[in-house]
DNA sequence: TCGATATCGTTATGATCATAACAATATCGG
DNA sequence: CCGATATTGTTATGATCATAACGATATCGA
């Protein structure tokens, strides 16, 4: 009797045996997130502050002060989850809060001095962190890699 | 006196004021990766799987048994991340456990019948999830994804 | 053999995440 | 003007995540 196949049997596979989690976009965008991200908290750990909360602080440093709702859509973060950046770092003083006069449902949210500080501190820092997560491509991979992701976050 | 710059002020930014969240890749991974997680749970959420329990189980259809730490690594979780995820899917009976007779330490999972079988319903599942994702890039366009992404993950 | 070292799983803590339901306020259309 | 609708922020629930510290077991070297 022939054998079907020349290939060693797949170890536990039986129906899709030819599927691989590697396979699938989703699983790669993670693990080069849990990348990027671990190698970011390397570099501003010491400072005690987590990528969305930089990214938080860098979007205000950026726009100067934002709604509560707005800044959660600017980091890409729901209502439930910015509430709860902006409570840690108002904690630790790097934002303040105010109610916007005209509109009252908006919390308006600003950077104070110490964040402002803080932030401009840690942006060289990111800059240089992000060319360490980026070491592996070259430049014209690099900007091509921005583009294809781009493209995927925007759907 | 002549204008430094014909370009509007930035809005708030001092001193680092070319800078842009938009250029650091963990801000885009993690955007992209969100999508790519909102794409699956809308079609696989019926199944009340998330992402990584869904990368739990397929690892284990693809290799079999394994120790819940090599399980972990094998999906990027840290050994007390794998454990709840474990316990999840313990829970509702799609894996078991059981002790390694050789070695006291391990604990062994495996799929059960009825992990296997959703396994394998979701498998098709998934694959066109992916390629939902992947929607937006041109064929050649996600090799190169893939092959940018698989270096970037592994450093 | 036996003690130093390494690995595995657990526990605890704190920070994201997404989702649903809800009250307060704005806005819009009739 | 005023009621339907939309937006903002809050609360609650449950699932990731990373990190550190710890006991139990294996392994390795003297």
């Amino acid at each position: 009797m022939p054998r079907t196949s020349t290939k060693a049997p797949a170890p536990a596979g039986r129906i899709a045996s030819d599927y691989r989690l590697e396979d699938q976009v989703g699983f790669l965008l993670r693990r080069a997130y849990q990348r990027a991200s671990s190698n970011l908290v390397d570099r501003i750990g010491s400072s005690d502050l987590t990528a969305p909360q930089y990214a938080t602080l860098a979007r205000l440093y950026e726009r100067g002060a934002l709604s509560q709702n707005l800044l959660g859509r600017l980091v890409a973060m729901e209502p439930a989850n910015i509430r709860d950046v902006v409570l840690r770092l108002k904690k630790r003083r790097l934002v303040a809060t105010r109610r916007d006069p005209t509109d009252k449902r908006l919390i308006l949210i600003d950077l104070t001095a110490a964040g402002t500080a803080l932030v401009e501190q840690l942006i060289p820092i990111e800059i240089a962190c992000t060319a360490t997560t980026l070491a592996p491509l070259k430049a014209n991979e690099r900007k091509q890699l921005y583009d294809l992701l781009g493209r995927l976050a925007d759907g």
